[in-house]
DNA sequence: ATTAGGG
DNA sequence: CCCTAAT
């Protein structure tokens, strides 16, 4: 009952809410938290689902935001990105700080009570489920949707739970506060999270045909909050963590070993290639076995790349030191001329840059600020280019028409590696996840000019995006038909809770098979008939099967 | 410079 | 994603 009041509260007061998001460290409180009318995204968003969880009026701004959001300017773009700054910030800070607190919680039980809750759930009707509801949440709710409710009540049982450490018990299915002096903060953070989350979710069940769009948004937000509203969203503070450690720290591939380690050992001496390649494997796996001991505080990148850093072995294990073969990196000079003049401009994004890594540049290399101060050359392009572009019309109907902020065009440099080489070269890794615009523009692209011309599907259809070569663009449509395949036959075995990293946008791979099976058709018989279309010499579309 | 493929 | 061979 006590818990009934607290909820009350916290959903109508809203600096509680604002609360709830300093203690995330994640969600913005910038826009005002009472009027927020024209949100600029997916911030503003989160921030009125978690005020309200009117699902209605929620879908209504979705609509209204989306195209509005899309036409930004880019002085948008900027703030925007800016915010992401802030916001990431704050983030690793209190994230791997309270680590050690919270993961304790979670390994305590988290599993188990949200086992509990759906085997509890699914035998429950409707009815009884909206009692459930009340009962978890202090309210009643007009939602129908029996699946979201157990959703729902199950996420708001595992949050509990996930602070019940502190503060709350669950018997019978329903929320019993055990002690509230000290848990205050715990209470408003779990409850929060779950509003929001939900809010989230049920949105996205909503609208989940409105298509890509919304799930960029979705996407959006899901980064921002720290995961959130990913299914299992109890802990997620936490798995995002592991992840990001993970990836940190992430050794360079089994390949890429073998292939430096042959290469110095053919430079060094050219002999007993196989007795390095087994050398360089050994430090690699203890390596690996030793990290999670003491990963999280260094910059992984950064470490493995050094001799000395594979765990003292003794062993040097010739990581990077390669003569770079082609490409002189012609960029150096080009970074030298801009950065008088850009820095003004782009200062924001450098900032960010530096404010996220943070005390881990000051191990010295030197690369890496070059590297900063490479970055944002192609940020102000970038935008530039997005503002006055997008005129696609993209009448391929459903999905596509419509527009979207692209969440990554402001993420400029997360995931760049910088290898340095001894002969001064300096190699850049890039690693961008594609995002769903991204995979989308490519999929339109080649619908429109076919498969295979890369170059024009980069020129007219990625015209905003610098980076995403076309190269890129090619191994990504290749992926894309391999994942189409791969993944339809296999509805059933595939569909196991593990899906990390990888949301599967289901429309679209659909469209990826259409084509590609379009084009293997129209390219087969183009083949075979190839000689003559050619020599009939087709001025414009010559043998280019490209048209839908 | 672009593409196709392999890794 | 990177690298290369082939156009």
């Amino acid at each position: 009952m006590e818990v009934e009041g607290l909820l009350e509260n916290e959903k109508r007061e809203t600096h509680i809410v604002a609360d709830t998001g300093q203690a995330l460290g994640c969600i913005s409180n910038e826009v005002s938290p009472s009027g927020m009318p024209q949100l600029e995204s997916s911030e503003g968003l989160s921030q009125s689902e978690n005020t309200e969880a009117d699902t209605e009026k929620l879908s209504a701004y979705l609509e209204e935001t989306v195209p509005s959001g899309a036409k930004s300017s880019s002085d948008d773009h900027v703030t925007q990105s800016g915010r992401v700054g802030e916001c990431l910030k704050p983030l690793d800070g209190p994230l791997e700080g309270g680590s050690s607190t919270s993961t304790g919680c979670i390994s305590s039980k988290p599993d188990f009570s949200k086992l509990k809750g759906e085997i509890c759930l699914d035998n429950l009707s409707i009815k009884e489920l909206h009692e459930v509801f009340k009962a978890t949440f202090g309210r009643d709710t007009t939602v129908k949707d029996k699946l979201w409710l157990k959703r729902r009540i199950a996420m708001g049982l595992t949050n509990s739970c996930d602070v019940s450490a502190t503060t709350f018990v669950i018997k019978d299915n329903k929320l019993v506060k055990k002690d509230n002096e000290d848990g205050f903060n715990n209470v408003n953070l779990g409850a929060g999270k779950e509003h929001l989350a939900v809010a989230v979710e049920y949105n996205e069940d909503l609208l989940n045909n409105l298509s890509s769009q919304i799930d960029e948004h979705q996407t959006t937000s899901e980064v921002r909050l720290g995961n959130n509203v990913v299914e299992n969203n109890f802990a997620s503070e936490d798995l995002a963590a592991d992840q990001r450690a993970a990836k940190r720290v992430r050794k360079p591939t089994k390949r890429y070993i073998e292939e430096l380690s042959e290469a110095e050992s053919k430079e060094y001496s050219g002999r007993s290639i196989a007795s390095t390649k087994s050398i360089g494997f050994r430090p690699l796996s203890s390596k690996a076995h030793a990290r999670p001991a003491r990963n999280v505080s260094l910059e992984g990148r950064t470490v493995i790349t050094r001799l000395d850093s594979l765990g003292g072995f003794g062993i040097q294990v010739p990581c990077v030191y390669r003569i770079r073969r082609s490409r002189p990196r012609k960029n150096v000079t080009a970074l030298l001329k801009f950065h008088p003049s850009g820095m003004g401009m782009t200062a924001t994004f450098i900032k960010k840059g530096f404010d996220v890594h943070g005390s881990q540049m000051d191990n010295g290399s030197m690369n890496k600020v070059l590297e900063a101060k490479s970055t944002p050359e192609q940020a102000p392009e970038q935008f530039v280019a997005e503002s006055k572009k997008e005129t696609t019309p993209t009448d391929m109907g459903q999905n596509m028409g419509l527009k979207y902020v692209d969440p990554s065009g402001d993420t400029s440099d997360d995931n760049v590696v910088t290898v340095p080489t001894a002969k001064g070269g300096i190699r850049r890794k890039h690693h961008r996840a594609w995002t769903l615009s991204e995979v989308m523009k490519l999929v339109e692209g080649v619908s429109k000019y076919g498969a295979g011309r890369w170059s024009e599907i980069k020129r007219l259809a990625f015209a905003s995006y610098s980076y995403r070569t076309s190269v890129d663009l090619k191994d990504k449509w290749r992926n894309l038909l391999k994942a189409s395949f791969a993944q339809t036959p296999t509805d059933k075995g595939a569909n196991s809770r593990k899906h990390p990293s990888m949301p599967i946008p289901a429309s679209i791979l659909l469209r990826v098979r259409e084509l590609a099976e379009m084009q293997a058709q129209a390219s087969l018989p183009n083949l075979s008939t190839g000689k003559l279309s050619a020599c009939g010499g087709g001025s414009v579309n010559e043998t280019r099967p490209g048209y839908l």
